[in-house]
DNA sequence: CTAACTGCAAAGGTTTTGCCGTCAG
DNA sequence: CTGACGGCAAAACCTTTGCAGTTAG
């Protein structure tokens, strides 16, 4: 009932260094997201609390993730909607990276790379922008779909 | 009435090269995206048809973008949301360039630099993945918005 | 205690779909 | 001619909003 506010996350942790209120539902959320790693849209966020005994309304993971991407703490990602037309979110924090879409079976990789980062010094150099958040989506044929279609017709998008 | 078929865009040019039905309406959305340089969403489209004395169902538009999509004719923006929450269109093989939008004034520039290529390249030597579209958006404080911004409190997305 | 938050239900906006008449090739 | 396409209207989806009750600090 009255336990100490106890932030739990990382994410949780920078939102009440920012005088964000600090409730259950939240937590759970800033919990999940951090703890699945990404690429998790509302409703599998909703899902996943409800899996771990705690039923949040869909209207408040949106209002959190609202929240989440106004202090920075989320990148909002839509793979190039090769797996549907919602909205994917992950932890920033973890530094930029990439994320390569396969257009034939649907999987997501990323990468890190120092290229990132030559792509906003040239904005920067070239044309005066101070970038604050990078989104790269390729999209394309990963390793293993390329293996498997040696004589299958490529596939358009 | 009888005239021949006459494509009159790179674009349409391409798709009647794969076999593709040239109409009225599909040459005419083609035109539009290759005239206007790209960033458009579906309903700019719908408009600009209409004051080009040809009227497009909604509905067509659609069904054509994806088209274009499936040939890998256009690429499918949605500039962070910092316009709305609808999809923008440009004409591809004008080379892959970023876009690098503004959270203050919604303002969007494009870059072109061979940077995108080593991104590619990496892909390949890193993943095995093979990239046939690449999307970047970035997101920040273009170089007007940060003269402006003096002493104003950086504004959170 | 009180402003901020949640759930609920309804609305909003974009995009998709089914059906039938029309048209390109 | 005939399969593919366009218009129309309805639906599907994801996301947002208004309101009243609840809660964190």
């Amino acid at each position: 009932m009255s336990a100490r506010p106890r932030p739990g996350s990382l994410l949780a942790t920078k939102l009440v260094a920012r005088g964000v209120r600090l409730t259950n539902q939240r937590r759970k959320i800033l919990e999940l997201i951090e703890s699945e790693g990404g690429h998790l849209d509302a409703a599998r966020i909703q899902e996943l609390a409800r899996e771990r005994q705690i039923s949040v309304d869909r209207a408040t993971v949106y209002r959190t993730l609202a929240l989440l991407k106004q202090h920075g703490l989320v990148e909002e990602l839509d793979f190039l909607h090769v797996r549907g037309d919602q909205h994917f979110y992950e932890s920033r924090g973890l530094g930029d990276h990439l994320h390569a879409c396969c257009y034939r079976c649907g999987r997501v990789s990323e990468l890190r790379t120092a290229t990132l980062d030559r792509l906003k010094e040239e904005l920067r150099d070239n044309l005066g922008f101070r970038t604050e958040s990078v989104r790269v989506e390729v999209g394309g044929c990963c390793k293993e779909c390329a293996e498997h279609e040696e004589q299958v017709s490529p596939v358009v998008i």
